[in-house]
Order: C-alpha cells, then sequence, then structure tokens
DNA sequence: CCAGTCACG
DNA sequence: ACGTACGTGACTGGA
C-alpha cells in the first residue's frame, strides 16, 4: 500500500502565493483551493497512491499564540484571503473521499512524522518545507513542492537525493537545524553560526552530541569554539523544537486513509459554486449528473433529422449547436422533446432553417451561424438566444462562455452522452431559460437583444468582407526596413564591440549595464529593464541608445506589421481577423489573428503602413471617429457643469481643462500648458494617481498631486461621480455603464491594498469605457442596418474602439459620409453633443483626417 | 508557457 | 512600506 501524506498548510500556502487571486464574481477567493488541487491532482497522478492523508495545524487562537507560543510568533499569520478558504477546501477533500487530519496542539508537520512511520510500503510525504527532510527514511520519500516562476514544481528527496544536495542523512539534518537555527521558525539555533559553518562541523564531526562532547578537541577556530561553548543551551533547545514528533494520537491504518468514492455529485456542485470549471473536468466530473429536485438527467437518444419539422423544440423553436470547419457546415444537433436530439447533416436544410424568419432560434454562439448564411447570400433571421453572448453579460470575468459552463454554475444536470455537441444542445432549452430570466433580472435585456445579439451579425460581416491591402507596398516596405535594419544592427554591434541578440532584452541588458556601465534606472523582476522610457533617459549618455530605440522600432514594424500582415493576406489581396466579441471586461470589442486595432499611426513612419490599406477599385474608405467620447461620456455620467458646457460650447477641452487646472484664462493656454492638461485628462478616465501623472508629464509628484486637487475641486461634479462609483461598487460588488453591463470588482473585497487600489481604478474607469463601447457598438448595428436598408454597396468593415471605416462603392461617398457621422452622432442622447469627423480617401492613411 | 516589449484606443 | 493609470494582441527569447 502506497500512502501520500499532504501538508495541507504548507502546500496551500505555496499554492496561494503562486497562484494570482482568483475570486468567484461574489467575491469569494479561490486561488489557494485552485493551486492545492491542482497539485493533488498532479501528484496523485505522478504517484498513484492508495491512500491519501492531508494534515492541517488547528489554529490556536491569536492571545494564546503571543502569550505562549512564541517560538511560533515569528510566523506569518495567514491572510484573510487565504484563511477563508480553507473551510472549503477541507470541504472538499472530504467530498473527493480524502482524508484530512487535524489534532489540537499537533503540528501538521508532527502528523506527517507519525505517519511517515506508518504501516505502509511507501509513504510520499508532500510538503513546501525543508523541515520534513529529516523524515526520509528507506520507506518514506519527501516530495518538495517549489514555486518557480507562476508553475510549481516537485523534486522527490530520498536518502540519496539528500546526500546528493546536502551531503547530509535524514537524521542529520535536526543536528544541522539545531546550529543553524531557522528564523522563519524562530529556531535560535548556536548564534553566529550559520549554514556554511554548521554543515562543516557536521560533516567532520557528526552529530551535536559528538560536537559539543569534547569542544576543546574540535579543530575550529577560537571564536567558532567561543560560540559553541556559549549557544550549547540553545542548540540543544533547538534540537528539541526542531524534531518532528512521530507519536501524534492519530489513527495510522490503510483503511483509515483509502481514498473513498465521496460525493462526486456534491463536489461538481462546490466546485460549480466557486466556478472552477476547469477543474470539474480534470476531477472527471463533467458528467457527474446533478440530482436537483428529484431530476435525473436521462441519457440522450440521438435520432437523424431528414425535415425542418425534425429540429423543432415542444415550444416550436429552435435550441441548437452547430460545427462547421472553415466555415464548411458539419452538422447541427437541435433538442428535441424527451431528452433527444436530432442530428442534422444537410447543409442546404440547416441553410433553410436559419433563413426562416418564423423560427426562433436558441444556440450556443451565433457569429458562425451569420457567416455561413452571409457566406450563402442570405441573412439568419430571428436569433434570440446566444449562451455566449449571455454568459457574456452576466459576468465577463470568464474567460470562455461554453454551454456545458453555463450548465455547471447554474446546477443544471447534464445528460450523459459522448458527444459534446449533442449534450450541449440539450442542455440549451433549460440554459437559455435560466440566462434569459437572469438577464431580465439583472435589467440587461435590452443590452442583450438590442446591441450585443445585432452585432453578432455585423462583425460575421467585417469578419467576411476583410480589408484589401497592397500586398506589394508592404513587401516593399518591409525590404526597406530590413536594410535599414542591417545597417542599425551592424553599427550597433561595432559600438557593443561583440554581437549579440538585440531582440534579447537579457542580453542587451548585460551590453548596457555591464558592459557599457550605463546607470541602471529601473529592475523588473528578471532583471535590468530597457524598456523605451528607460532608454529614452539614457539617450544622452552614450550614442549606441538612438540606434537601439531606432531599431525597436523599425523591427516592430517589420516582425509585426509587414511579415505579420503578409503571412495572412488572402488570394483576394484582403486580410481577414477575426472580431471578438466576448473578450474584454469592459465591453469592447477585440481583433485578433491579425489584430487590425493597432496598426501604427502615432510615428510617421509607422502611419506610413496605413498606406497599404486601401480599398477595392474604384471604392474609397470612409473613416469616422468620435472626438473624445470618453470624455464626453464622463461629462454625462456625472453631469459636471463645467465640462458639459466646455463640450456644448464646442470649446477643446484640453484647453479648457488646463484653463481650469492652471487658474488662466483659454488664451494664456501654451501649447505645454495644454499637452499637461491632456494627461490629465487621460488620467482622470484612467483613475489618476499623482506618481503616475507626474512621471507622464515629467513634473514633481507634489505639483502632479496639486493638479489633481485643482481638477477636482473645479470639476465637482467628476469628483463627485469618482467617489459614489467606488462606493455603489463596494455596496453591490459591480459598477456598470449607461447600458447596464456589468463587471463585478472582487478586488475591491482584497486585503492587500494594491491590489484594492487597482479596484478602484477600474471601478472609476469601466463605466467611462464600457458606456463608450456601448454606443459605439449601437452606432454599429445602425451604420449597418441602414447601409443594408439603403440599398447602398458599401460596407461596414473595421472597427478601432473610437472609429469606423466603411468601405465606400463608387458615387456612395457623400451618402456614406452623411449616415456614419448621424448615426454615430444620434446613438445615444447624452447631456452633451456626440461629434463624430468624417473623411474619405482612397487609403487608410488618407482617410484618417 | 511566461516575461518583456511595444503597437493601438 | 510599497507600487504606481484603463483596455487589448503579437512577437521574441529563454526556462
Amino acid at each position: 500500500m502506497t500512502l501520500l501524506a499532504i501538508d495541507g498548510n504548507s502546500i496551500v500556502n505555496r499554492a496561494f502565493y503562486g497562484i494570482k487571486m482568483l475570486a468567484t464574481k461574489n467575491g469569494k477567493f479561490t486561488n489557494g483551493i485552485f493551486g492545492f488541487l491542482t497539485i493533488l491532482q498532479h501528484l496523485r497522478e505522478q504517484y498513484s497512491p492508495d491512500c491519501i492523508a492531508v494534515a492541517f495545524d488547528v489554529h490556536a487562537p491569536t492571545f494564546r499564540h503571543k502569550m505562549y507560543d512564541q517560538y511560533k510568533a515569528g510566523r506569518k499569520g495567514m491572510p484573510p484571503e487565504l484563511r477563508e478558504q480553507m473551510p472549503t477546501l477541507k470541504e472538499i477533500l472530504r467530498l473527493m473521499g480524502i482524508r484530512t487530519v487535524e489534532k489540537e496542539g499537533w503540528e501538521a508537520d508532527d502528523i506527517l512524522g507519525t505517519l511517515s512511520v506508518a504501516g505502509f510500503d511507501r509513504i510520499y510525504i508532500a510538503t513546501g518545507d525543508r523541515d520534513s527532510l529529516q523524515l526520509i527514511s528507506d520507506k518514506a520519500n519527501v516530495l518538495l513542492t517549489s514555486t518557480k516562476m507562476g508553475t510549481t514544481q516537485t523534486v522527490c528527496y530520498d536518502r540519496e537525493k539528500l546526500y546528493e544536495d546536502y551531503k547530509m542523512t535524514p537524521e542529520l539534518m535536526i543536528d544541522l537545524k539545531a546550529l543553524m537555527g531557522d528564523s522563519s521558525d524562530n529556531i535560535p539555533g548556536v548564534p553566529g553560526i550559520g549554514q556554511k559553518t554548521a554543515t562543516d562541523l557536521i560533516l567532520r564531526y557528526g552529530t551535536i552530541d559528538e560536537i559539543f562532547a569534547d569542544i576543546d578537541a574540535l579543530d575550529v577556530t577560537p571564536s567558532v569554539r567561543k560560540k559553541l561553548a556559549e549557544g550549547k543551551d540553545s542548540a540543544y533547545l533547538s534540537y528539541r523544537l526542531g524534531t518532528i514528533s512521530k507519536e501524534a494520537p492519530i489513527p495510522t491504518g490503510a483503511e483509515d486513509y483509502t481514498v473513498t468514492e465521496g460525493d462526486p455529485a456534491a463536489l461538481r456542485l462546490l466546485l460549480a459554486d466557486l466556478e472552477m470549471y476547469k477543474m470539474i473536468d480534470r476531477l472527471g466530473l463533467r458528467d457527474i449528473a446533478v440530482k436537483e429536485e428529484n431530476t435525473t438527467a436521462a441519457a440522450i437518444e440521438t435520432i437523424e433529422a431528414s425535415f425542418i419539422e425534425d429540429c423543432l423544440y415542444s415550444d416550436g423553436r429552435a435550441y441548437f449547436t452547430a460545427q462547421f470547419e472553415n466555415d464548411r457546415f458539419l452538422r447541427a444537433c437541435f433538442a428535441v422533446p424527451g431528452c433527444k436530439v436530432a442530428l442534422l447533416r444537410d447543409g442546404a436544410l440547416f441553410l433553410a432553417l436559419l433563413k426562416n424568419k418564423e423560427i426562433e432560434k436558441y444556440t450556443d454562439a451565433s457569429k458562425p451561424l451569420h457567416r455561413f448564411a452571409l457566406m450563402n447570400g442570405v441573412c439568419a433571421e430571428n436569433l434570440a438566444y446566444d449562451c455566449e453572448l449571455a454568459g457574456y453579460l452576466i459576468n465577463p470575468n470568464a474567460s470562455d462562455y461554453t454551454v456545458s459552463n453555463a450548465a455547471a454554475e447554474l446546477h443544471v444536470p447534464t445528460p450523459a452522452g459522448e458527444d459534446a455537441l449533442a449534450v450541449s444542445a440539450a442542455l440549451l432549452p433549460v440554459i437559455a431559460e435560466k440566462q434569459l430570466a437572469r438577464l431580465d433580472a439583472d435589467e440587461q435585456t435590452p443590452l442583450y437583444r438590442e446591441i450585443e445579439l445585432p452585432l453578432a451579425q455585423v462583425l460575421a460581416s467585417m469578419e467576411l468582407l476583410g480589408v484589401k491591402v497592397d500586398k506589394e507596398g508592404i513587401r516593399l516596405f518591409g525590404v526597406e526596413l530590413s536594410r535599414r535594419i542591417d545597417a542599425l544592427v551592424d553599427e550597433i554591434y561595432e559600438i557593443a564591440g561583440d554581437p549579440f541578440n538585440l531582440n534579447s532584452p537579457k542580453q542587451l541588458g548585460v551590453i548596457l549595464f555591464e558592459k557599457l556601465g550605463l546607470p541602471v534606472r529601473k529592475k523588473t523582476k528578471t532583471g535590468y529593464s530597457t524598456n523605451a522610457e528607460v532608454l529614452e533617459s539614457l539617450a544622452d549618455e552614450h550614442p549606441i541608445i538612438d540606434k537601439i530605440l531606432e531599431y525597436r522600432m523599425l523591427s516592430k514594424l517589420n516582425s509585426t506589421y509587414c511579415e505579420g500582415l503578409l503571412k495572412v493576406v488572402g488570394d483576394d489581396g484582403r486580410i481577414r481577423s477575426t472580431f471578438n466579441q466576448t473578450e474584454t471586461r469592459t465591453g469592447r470589442i477585440s481583433s485578433s489573428e491579425p489584430n487590425l486595432q493597432n496598426i501604427p499611426v502615432r510615428s510617421e513612419l509607422g502611419r506610413e503602413m496605413r498606406r497599404f490599406f486601401i480599398a477595392d477599385d474604384g471604392y474609397t474608405l470612409c473613416d469616422a471617429d468620435y472626438s473624445q467620447i470618453e470624455l464626453r461620456v464622463l461629462a454625462h455620467i456625472a453631469n459636471d457643469e463645467t465640462m458639459l458646457a466646455a463640450f456644448n460650447q464646442n470649446e477643446d477641452i484640453h484647453t479648457a481643462t488646463a484653463s481650469q487646472v492652471f487658474g488662466l484664462p483659454a488664451e494664456m493656454i501654451t501649447p505645454a500648458l495644454r499637452s499637461r492638461a491632456k494627461a490629465v485628462n487621460f488620467g482622470i478616465v484612467y483613475g489618476i494617481g499623482a506618481f503616475s501623472l507626474a512621471k507622464d508629464i515629467g513634473v514633481s509628484r507634489n505639483e502632479a498631486s496639486q493638479y489633481i486637487k485643482n481638477y477636482l475641486h473645479r470639476f465637482s461634479g467628476v469628483a463627485g461621480y469618482m467617489d459614489s462609483v467606488i462606493e455603489k461598487a463596494k455596496k453591490d460588488g459591480y459598477v456598470d455603464t449607461m447600458f447596464h453591463r456589468r463587471r463585478y470588482l472582487p478586488e475591491l473585497s482584497a486585503s492587500n491594498a494594491v491590489q484594492r487600489a487597482f479596484g478602484e481604478r477600474v471601478a472609476r474607469n469601466m463605466p467611462i469605457q464600457g458606456t463608450a463601447a456601448d454606443i459605439i457598438k449601437i452606432a454599429m448595428v445602425r451604420v449597418y442596418q441602414r447601409l443594408k436598408t439603403e440599398g447602398l454597396r458599401s460596407r461596414l468593415i473595421l472597427q478601432i474602439h473610437d472609429e469606423l471605416i466603411v468601405e465606400t462603392a463608387p458615387g456612395e461617398e457623400d451618402a456614406v459620409k452623411k449616415l456614419l457621422s448621424e448615426e454615430m452622432e444620434n446613438a445615444v442622447q447624452l447631456n452633451v453633443r456626440l461629434a463624430a469627423d468624417v473623411h474619405a480617401g482612397k487609403s487608410w492613411y488618407d482617410a484618417k483626417g
């Protein structure tokens, strides 16, 4: 029989500090539990133990801790974020059929010690605490876990490995500690004797008994001899404190620790409450039927569908999941009454169903359906439900929004079945009902039905259309960049004296800060920081710096934009991106593979890239971007009279801000002052801090702090908003936008001040960024619809957060310009006018003002 | 697979 | 005493 004995406290601590703070949307912290279970599964897979014991310390009340237990006083108490996870962790272990062991007056160490001599053939002791190495024996191994770079690694120690690493036997580890002490455990050892001397003494003389038998006979320096003589009592006290007991009064039989079946159904429920859907999979609980209100989920029966009528549910609606491969239809599964699933393989029939306006459709993800329909020249009609979009609106903090995640979260029994597509389909009727009810309860139905659902079709259309590029132009630009890069590389190697990998911050750091001796301005956790901000501050120190900065810029342009984009140009000369609708925490869309939302513009050379984004023959590009949408949204939400007045009188907002902050009339605001005010405005939107503002505009921290004070004094509406939004966030646990898009903020209840401060900045920013995102989404849907209903051939092809681009057909330019500015400026009625600037041109470069 | 860097709004 | 503005995605080097 094999026993895995785990030091619960030690492992959960490692897990807690090794994994970034995870929390459920209700603000329950879960990272300690998650990390522990990850390590546990790892150990189970690697060592296949028959029996498992998890030992925990019993924590004495705090006063006792301080009064009597002085040797433990140096140990830090558990942070509340971890403490609150402990009862749940123990409950999870119980439901997994794993025994936990704790005994008043005994530490987890002692329990492990006792188990290390129990009647098993092999005992693996898992802990992060090196103390336990003394427990190694012929049948007991110690699995020492450590967290390196976020991942936990375990090293299996037996006698040999211990000797290899420490030149010690397990027994001598206690003697070693008796001499050198352990500050983390408040074990004094012999004062003045460190690891080096202690190891040396033990290697030469053996145990402390042998060392102290005759101190005068030892071949050591007089000072060491003196320290030993004075520290003898302390050494023996330390020996006793450092010896792990093997006599804790706990059960030691194999039958006591055999892993039982536990209660998988309850375990699945509990893990679902903790939103640990990946863990449910990893523990093989995905298909555990959850018993709820006497309903036991039945197994799925699959039938073939030959007619649309075969595909409908009892309410006449269609609930289905579909599978595509490169936009080719493979199959669809429809939930039909009686826990049956109808399998449809006929693409033509599926298309007919999609375009049928009478049938209300409920699906896991609608964008692929829109893509399929649009590719075949029709529109998917009457889509009432998209599980991903619903899940995203309910809580956008997750990473995916699958039907099975929703089922786990909502405690919906999962029917048994091999085919994930069929299982998801079978779940849809009940999942849809529950999620739609939740959206309603959270007042998100309009956001869902009028913004997100229609937007899915707009994004599908944009993805299919893509944007035309001048492939040859990009290639030539890349050739020119490569030429300049090669020349720069030669010059840099020449100055540095040796060739090295310029793309490696590590190697560059060695050259700059060791070889050339430049001053170190900032460090990262892995070494010297070499980012642009640091390099710019070193530009006057050495001529190599400017060349490196130029190299960085050119190689970024070449690798990401020239080479990267060339790889994804389609046969028709167009680039097609994916627009992700459930990615960001704020409600923005993101773009990937390739990202078309970060094409260079800020540097003149980078901006050249936009000359290669062009319109089809005879067409032009119409580019419309909102002017200061986030600040306008802020003015509205905060109902700030001063800011509203500035916008409504068409003043330049940064100048107006400068005028308020610096107490000068607008005519006296210099470009430098305006630029500072601009940074203040950005800071306000991001949740401002004096330090960062100071760094950004290069003034003292005090000065920056004064600007912020002035700002909040002059814009009292904004000041009031900043306070009230945080108050609301703390009360409700979430913030929301004008259109009720939500973001939960578990960070706000963190005990760590840095994390809490982050939560507060997010609370200030999300309603602003999110409302702006809502607004442009409304505009996108309307622009798309109007282009269609007005019979125009022009098409919306790109969105860059506050900017829309329409590829405009010959002769439609005036109509499109008018349509864009109308729909963007009138997407919502705020207390402030929304303004959009519209320009047309042959390329994106030309169309952008 | 993560950290560092840098492109965008 | 400590870390430092919101939201993204792509590329590179190196464990």
